[in-house]
RNA sequence: GGCGUGGUAGCCAAGUGGUAAGGCCGAGCUCUGCAAAAGCUCUAUCGCGGGUUCGAUUCCCGCCCACGCCUCCA
């Protein structure tokens, strides 16, 4: 039994983590459908799993992450002809836009991360066992549903019931919708037939032409990567219906078993109090926050400073806010280091290949156990913050400092924050020769003890957008 | 209409049946030639009205307000 506790869906309660399987765990992330840049809403939800890959590893636990590229879909297709450019162009070029925010996030790179068009036979074959077990029908177009009521645990997930399913949302698209021949109108799609729309992007099946519909994927992927590891599924709020409620009905009636053990589920973002828009302007990605000033481990912080289960509101504020209580961290990061004589990329390197620290925690165990209890992020910032406070840093000997830089570098390394990222920010702007040079006459005059003509020198810096820390025995210039 | 979440100091945000973590901002102090930076200290009775209880912010009932979902969505 492990020491970590998540929230389940599924049962509605905050469960410890046992894994399937020794101390292996297996954890199935919906990733992201790759055809724009992904927003700051998207990455709340991929950092908070990121945060629990962390937090399940310290714990000492071995995780297999699988998170899936969704490369084929409505909006792909809509994309890659509107540009007038083949899919895999399109999603290609997204896909590594991704990675390249998820890197400068400083995100964990998932060791799988499956893509649907990869998985087109894996997925037709799921469908097929489906069909053979009555559970799944062909239409006369050549699509093939889901038969929702071959299935009677539908809504286990989402605590639906199925007649709610046709009568809820009175006139949305699926109530008034002639174009499929449904048996129901809850059952989903798994294999849609071939559109005009969809120009050349389509596969051959026993159905004839067409695609994979969008649930299937996870389903086909996560039993390929994950089968005898099913212990964690995850995403956004908004998935548990119907994207999880319709995997778990394909998956199980294939599989004749349960689909995952752990249903975790993020809260979204909301920006400025409101729902993320591109209409209200306040659709941001890791860029437009960069250009604001934020590095990506300021707005990492913001972004995971909340409770994973709540919602939070995103603001310029936080930002801010967050900016300076990671200078605090960071700040401490550099002190204990120096006392410790560790360098903190070996010691989170060491931490990350396994070196945990099992229960010594020191004054950090009360952070830990916050983390691990249903990942309490601002709890645990709490009780770092409290931590740090009542260290004395330099009445400790090397001995003491480097168990609190252990501890506290764990509890670093699982929230993922790259605090080096923090200083480049800094250093970043190298001043222009003629901000240094007036610098340095300011530093002659105090030398001298011109106090008159230092001011007025630091003034004229100041004006210039460079502010002048002194130190004991010279002065830093900073980019205000 | 159905489902759900939340209302805690200027802002953000944990939490508990027994008189409220933390962060930001602000103020004061220390340091400094003065500043800046940094460090330390200080700042709330928990939406409103009832009820249960020796005692509720925490449990129950009602109300008000905000937001989200129910169609694609992290």
């Amino acid at each position: 039994m492990s020491n970590v506790f998540f929230h389940n869906t599924l049962t509605r309660k905050v469960e410890p983590i046992q894994p399937s399987r020794g101390n292996l765990v297996g954890m199935y992330c919906c990733g992201p459908t790759v055809y724009a840049q992904a927003h700051i809403g998207n990455f709340r939800t991929f950092l908070s799993q990121d945060v629990m890959r962390r937090t399940l590893q310290i714990a000492g636990l071995k995780v297999i992450h699988v998170r899936n590229v969704t490369d084929v879909d409505d909006k792909t297709i809509a994309k890659s002809r509107e540009e007038g450019k083949p899919l895999h162009e399109v999603t290609e070029h997204w896909t590594k836009v991704f990675h390249r925010d998820c890197e400068r996030f400083n995100m964990l790179k998932p060791q799988i991360e499956p893509r649907a068009t990869e998985h087109i036979q894996e997925q037709i074959d799921m469908i097929s066992t489906l069909m053979d077990q009555g559970h799944a029908y062909a239409t006369d177009d050549g699509s093939v549903y889901f038969r929702l009521s071959s299935f009677e645990n539908y809504g286990k997930l989402s605590r639906l019931k199925e007649r709610e399913l046709a009568t809820s949302a009175a006139g949305s698209p699926m109530n008034d919708s002639d174009e499929y021949e449904r048996d129901s109108m809850a059952d989903f799609v798994m294999w849609k037939s071939r559109k005009e729309g969809d120009g050349d992007v389509f596969w051959e099946s026993p159905w004839g032409q067409g695609r994979p519909g969008w649930h299937l994927e996870c389903s086909a992927m996560a039993m390929k990567y994950l089968g005898s590891n099913l212990d964690i599924h995850s995403g956004g709020e908004d998935l548990i219906f119907p994207h999880h409620e319709n995997e778990i009905a394909q998956s199980e009636c294939s599989c004749n078993s349960q689909f995952f053990k752990y249903w975790i589920h993020c809260a979204h973002l909301l920006v400025e109090g409101g729902k993320m828009s591109k209409r209200l302007n306040n659709f941001y990605t890791v860029d437009d926050i960069e250009k604001k000033g934020f590095p990506p481990v300021v707005l990492r912080y913001a972004l995971t400073s909340g409770a994973y289960r709540q919602t939070i509101n995103f603001t310029m504020d936080s930002l801010h806010a967050s900016q300076s209580a990671l200078g605090r961290l960071k700040r401490f990061s550099d002190d204990i280091l120096g006392a410790s004589g560790f360098k903190r990329a070996a010691l989170l390197k060491a931490i990350e290949k396994g070196k945990h620290l099992g229960d010594d925690w020191g004054v950090f165990a009360a952070a830990w156990k916050k983390l691990s209890n249903d990942l309490n992020i601002p709890a645990a910032l709490g009780s770092i913050f409290t931590a740090i406070k009542s260290v004395r840093i330099e009445e400790l000997d090397p001995e003491a400092a480097a168990k609190y830089a252990i501890s506290y570098h764990n509890l670093i390394y699982a929230l993922g924050y790259d605090l080096d990222q923090f200083i480049a920010k800094k250093v970043r702007v190298d001043a222009p020769e003629e901000i240094k040079k007036l610098a340095f006459e300011r530093w002659e005059a105090r030398q001298s003890k011109d106090w008159a003509t230092s001011d007025q020198l630091r003034n004229a810096l100041q004006k210039q957008g460079w502010k002048i820390l002194d130190k004991k025995d010279g002065y830093v210039l900073e980019p205000m």
